[in-house]
DNA sequence: TTGGTGTTGTTGAATCCTCAAGGACTATCA
DNA sequence: TGATAGTCCTTGAGGATTCAACAACACCAA
């Protein structure tokens, strides 16, 4: 197809990736599914709120915002439609480029997020870090820095993100 | 919320979580991406196809095939009769429980799975395995499987495959 | 200034997934 | 036998995501 010859995946390979498919199936199942059922909010939406509590003044242009949250331009404009909606999020006006439109969180919005936070922690905690020991927490960094390298310069929706920053409030609720 | 006291993750935690997130979704962004342009099929289709190519006959019935494929009923009834329309699955009657529906690949079901497979293929070749060293393939299996373990006996719509088995037929278009 | 090109963000249609509800059937037990 | 509970699968509605198309604007060069 791509290849004069086709070379399947080896026995390991396969293994591994049907693990790898089980497991991000099953654990992103339960994560969203909590956070679906305690806070009517999917993984993506809380994503973006987490970027936006982090950063300045609580706001981020559109385009850095999708960067930061992995998502494509249209899925982050339809969410944050949504996200106003809720009065969580507003869309302001960028002064220095007349295209450009400003997400910033509302304090409805972060008080939303730090209700949301609690639960979610306690199952991402529940569905992963629970099962790995701390040398698997380690792994876990380095092939998912690995494979998200490789990644670099895929152009379409989806923008890898270079590098990830950490928090800069302690207090935040976060991941 | 579930606890007195609110953990939050720790620095390591954290870095892996936020990690394994961008990995997971640029990684699934580009493996469906592929699947989607080159053979106008989901990745959750893909794997129902897989699963029926595999088994005896090349049909199951529904409840074995979701849980198979990691899917819900509803999803799995919903993707059959996506599939059916296109004249790749039929469904049928089971003769010993009459509530049952028996989904049976086609023939032309085979061959498109068949065309679709080597891009797939090159593609998660490219997406993961490209980037890893064979001992983060076995930490990754690892990891998958603690993963999944932890899920185990999680009701709800997705349950968990208890075994990973393989392949019966080495020139299956298999991942 | 004028064009051409690239960027930014939105929109609507199509598709897929989830959830709740329900119909049909089986199993169990009195 | 009859009642109750459980299983199997489907259906329709509501959301979320993707894709293609588009409008508005910025940038750059002639």
């Amino acid at each position: 197809m791509r290849d004069t010859e086709i070379h399947w995946l080896s026995a390991e390979q396969q293994e591994a990736w049907r693990a790898f498919l089980t497991a991000t199936q099953t654990l992103f199942s339960a994560v969203d599914g909590q956070l679906q059922r305690d806070s009517a909010l999917p993984h993506g939406y809380y994503e973006i709120l987490v970027r936006l509590s982090e950063a300045d003044n609580r706001s981020l242009r559109m385009s850095q915002l999708a960067e930061a949250s992995t998502s494509s331009k249209s899925r982050l404009s339809h969410a944050v439609a949504r996200l106003e909606e809720r009065g969580w999020v507003e869309r302001l006006d960028c002064e220095t480029d007349r295209r450009g439109q400003i997400a910033r969180m509302t304090d409805a919005g972060f008080a939303a997020l730090a209700a949301a936070a609690p639960g979610h922690v306690w199952q991402v905690r529940r569905s992963l870090f629970d099962h790995l020991t701390a040398e698997q927490v380690t792994q876990l960094t380095a092939i998912s820095n690995a494979i998200a390298a490789g990644h670099q310069g895929d152009a379409a929706g989806v923008c890898p993100v270079s590098s990830c920053d950490e928090p800069d409030d302690p207090d935040d609720p976060d991941d």
